[in-house]
DNA sequence: CTGAAAGCGCTTACAG
DNA sequence: CTGAAAGCGCTTACAG
């Protein structure tokens, strides 16, 4: 029997049976309403032919979906990977299934991905946007049907929003090497255009303001998100005189390129340099040395926003919430430095 | 009219274009059968409404799905991030969707994880077996309806399988450690029951014994393959005199954390002891130092997964195919040492 | 070149 | 407690 190629369904259950394929449906949805002999019966059935449901064709009858996207850059980026791993695990936990859509940080590819994505009806979105999304094109693909929780940086749009504090994370960084007394310190990596860095950078910038140290423009060195960039980056925090005795790293990444860039001309980070980093990666524990940074728990962020978009589709009316887990500092060798001229 | 709460569908196009929907799905499909005109009307009116076509009525009724499900133990690992990177890629690229599963290493959680993506109807699945997978049990929930691909782990039944070639690979990395001059070499990491972990084993064996060097029990040091448990362990590798000089690890978590593990100790991969690792994920480039370790293009290995699965699906017929990508040793500052005996 | 009808696998009132 | 009928959004022969 099973070794027949179509699908076994419903309709083969009731007449397996010799019952009507409502008492089957009733069945298969762990009705009370069926007698429990006839339950019994139909349940051998399904088993002996080895029946799988097909939650499509019923989601199509009902008027749902079972299915969220989850759009992101890369998986390549640890800290996307560890968040759409939460998502995953939380959505699966409310019996629905991620549909993985990669941009590649283009909005263009992002476009297609979306587009692409909507045919398979999700329920809703969890979207980090490529940079240089707009608003009003993803507006536009989607309509207003679709519920969207936006993630990490800004994209502007009636959309539900999960942010990092990243004011506030950035800020505790920096303070930290203000206290080992450092006075010349750097904003290391990211670009400008980017929200997320722009508001690192604001952090930075506060913190140095209330310590009234007057930061200097050669203290911030742009350069594209990854270890590689960093580390080509490096040389530039110390082409004049006096070089800056700590830098606050856009994210890990960064932070780790610069601690390779570092060691590649003599210095260690810890020991003559301070770096910071932020997101907490899992390589940020077992770095050499260690680096301090800012944890985001990108997994549990993950969880988060799938249970705020869960949330959203029970409660379509409520208005869009703007959620700012707090940015929590985790000290490490790499900061633990004290500068040369503060120090004996 | 977009702001009407339903869907658009089908029928409301045709109501609005005084067509039939019969006409309105060839125009969706680009029929060359249409006439201009028309088609050119049922465009504009399809924007207009901001019709969003679901495929999973249409695949519904022509009994085909766009899906293709992907089961991994966790994204964390980036081996397998990379790897869910290159699958979604490709499958993006044929028109396929991912959907995402993973089962965090337990075979009962990935029973559970199958059982409900086969719900979603999936044309294909891509599996990387959690340990402890039981092929039976997940032939019998799969039945023989749904092909799927077996990546990276043995799990036995009739399914296709795609491997890489670990015999080769650790045997590359142990023969580079024997030019160097080392003698007394140690398999660092992994677990005694993993098919891939004594693939590995059987490589370095081999080489051993081509060199005819008697491999010592105690240069067999088994962990869990993270970096944090490979740290832990680095100590049973200089237990008894005389140690190691050089490890062949597992993969390249266990590689990084065994450099850490020999940092803590005062020791130095590449200066004082040998390290090569497996996978070259993409830390293993930028480590200090860089580490020598076997590429096994996790991303491109994926993309290959996902053509494997496309094309079986397009040939239920062909037979199960086994295929083994070649493994290439990259070598980097973290094994360039000579051993002391041998040197000077 | 276009339309009427049937059907994919399921669920939902409504009867009985 | 169970069944007959209609319908979710689409496609597919078959006519015309």
């Amino acid at each position: 029997m099973p070794a027949s190629r179509g699908r076994v369904t419903l309709t083969d259950i009731a007449r397996a049976c010799d019952l009507s394929r409502a008492t089957i449906s009733l069945v298969l949805r762990g009705s009370p309403l069926v007698n429990a002999e006839t339950r019994a019966r139909v349940e051998a059935e399904l088993k002996r032919q080895g029946y799988v449901y097909h939650r499509g064709a019923a989601n199509l009858r009902r008027k749902v979906s079972s299915a969220v996207a989850l759009v992101i850059n890369d998986l390549s980026n640890p800290f996307f990977a560890e968040f759409a791993a939460g998502v995953d695990e939380a959505l699966a936990d409310a019996g629905y299934v991620t549909l993985l859509g990669s941009t590649g940080e283009s909005a263009e590819r992002q476009q297609a991905v979306l587009s692409s994505l909507l045919e398979h009806d999700p329920a809703g979105i969890i979207l980090s946007p490529a940079e240089g999304s707009d608003a009003a094109r993803v507006r536009n693909l989607l309509g207003t049907r679709t519920p969207m929780l936006v993630f990490n940086r800004e994209l502007g749009g009636e959309w539900d929003y999960l942010a990092l504090d990243n004011v506030r994370g950035a800020r505790l960084a920096t303070e930290h090497l203000i206290a080992q007394g450092h006075r010349r310190i750097a904003f290391f990596g990211g670009h400008q255009d980017s929200s997320s860095c722009r508001q690192r950078r604001e952090g930075y910038r506060a913190a140095l303001h209330d310590a009234s140290i007057a930061p200097q423009p050669q203290w911030l060195v742009e350069c594209a998100p990854t270890r590689l960039e960093a580390a080509r980056q490096t040389g530039a925090l110390f082409v004049r005189d006096p070089a800056p005795t700590a830098a606050v790293c856009y994210n890990d990444a960064v932070a780790l390129g610069l601690m390779a860039g570092l060691a590649t001309r003599g210095r260690r980070a810890g020991q003559d340099f301070a770096v910071t980093g932020f997101d907490d990666i899992p390589e940020a524990a077992v770095s050499a040395p260690p680096l301090t940074t800012v944890a985001v728990e990108p997994r549990a962020r993950g969880r988060q926003a799938a249970e705020l978009i869960l949330q959203r589709l029970r409660d379509p009316q409520s208005p869009a919430m703007l959620t700012i887990p707090p940015a929590r500092l985790l000290v490490r060798a790499s900061s633990q430095v004290v500068p040369d001229g503060a120090s004996a």
